[in-house]
DNA sequence: ATGATTAGTCAGCAA
DNA sequence: TTGCTGACTAATCAT
């Protein structure tokens, strides 16, 4: 079985880092890496079986499985609960694994199912029930990081956004500072030059021209308008 | 026992709404209410035992409990794995509850200990430690909670600072662009008034002002004085 | 039946 | 020993 894998879940086991593992499950040729996907997160190990358990489940756009365990693997495994119960239901339907038992149909189920004792058809569909709730587990906790992650990511864009703001405020506040001040000593020149020649004597171009050169310290009197005549 | 509430996380009994539950605690005096405070979330109940069981845990400096169950309310209890184990242990330890256990310090649980079977110190010892790990859990969640709301009152906060940047940056932008046309437009009233009687069709004025600015371009050709005469 | 979500349990890590 | 966290189970709810 190949799997080509997007995003990769893994269940650690015991003796093999995160990098062993995928070396060895690579090695095997059970896993291809899409190309920039080689990235993947590492929890502790708990509980494993001794199977490869793909579950197409959609989170996101992005498909995902779940690799618990796989054969070859359980050397170093303690006894635990979890696989008790897997030797259960192993010792009962032998040739039902999990990963078939919870891809299956109903359908496909009912079949399996034909001829078995009463308690062994529950016990099947509890497991595969529990089965299943694992990987909604598994998909409720991966949603609650995305989003996690993606909160965070919206909040450094918006934080970007808001530096970058700030300072296109600040330097257009200069600016703006800057081209009052042009503009109310071009406001100031202008009445000096227009008003000016508007005084009672108006005499025509010459006046201009006085004060055009000596408006700054030619007029003593309060207003500079006031003086020509 | 008067219990003062900040935070009160509530496991559902069967039959109890959440307000029933908590009006029966109220007005059997187990609670009161920090004004303000009068909200509480709800989830579904799993197990119960009948206890109040108070956690002074903090987590972001509000104290909370965990209200698991209470006298009087365990009528219509299915019976469950968790009951059970609650019942073994008090026919094992009669005189100890889970939140004394709980509370215990490990000098005061030693003299609990004295005179039990090996065999019951080590359920009892298990017993405690399952307790305080259901107590780490909650917090664990509820920190959880907390700090993705966190998160989103920040993003929230974040996205008004950029609305109102945003806003003042497009007026300062139009009253630059206003500012930058009265500008000009003054700049070139300036010029006009200054150099205006400079244009070819006035003859008359030319001449005069031709004298003052030809400081500056004495008879270049080019020029646009140049022409008169 | 299926999927999602929550509280509780346990393993494992860290201090 | 204590506290925290990830994975898992079971209960519950919704569809």
């Amino acid at each position: 079985m190949l799997v080509h894998c997007c995003c990769f879940v893994v269940n650690l086991v015991r003796g093999y880092t995160a990098a062993r593992l995928l070396d060895a499950l690579h090695q095997l040729g059970q896993v291809t890496w899409s190309p920039g996907l080689e990235n993947y997160s590492t929890t502790s190990f708990t509980h494993s079986g001794p199977h490869i358990y793909p579950r197409p489940q959609s989170v996101s756009s992005v498909r995902f499985w779940t690799v618990v365990c796989m054969q070859g693997m359980t050397t170093h495994f303690k006894t635990s609960k979890a696989l008790k119960v897997k030797r259960e239901a192993g010792e009962n339907a032998p040739a039902l694994s999990d990963d078939e038992l919870v891809a299956m149909s109903v359908r496909e189920l009912n079949q399996h199912l034909r001829g078995l004792t009463k308690e062994d058809v529950v016990r099947l569909k509890q497991r595969r029930r529990t089965l299943k709730n694992r990987g909604y587990a598994a998909s409720c906790r991966i949603k609650r990081v995305t989003q996690k992650e993606e909160l965070e990511r919206q909040k450094i864009e918006l934080q970007q956004e808001v530096d970058k703001l700030a300072r296109e405020n600040a330097s257009m506040r200069l600016e703006l500072d800057a081209l009052r001040a042009k503009y109310e000593a071009l406001q100031c020149f202008a009445r000096t030059v227009t008003r000016g020649p508007l005084s009672p004597g108006k005499v025509a171009t010459t006046s201009v021209i006085t004060i055009v050169k000596s408006a700054n310290h030619n007029n003593s009197s309060p207003t500079p308008f006031s003086a020509p005549s």
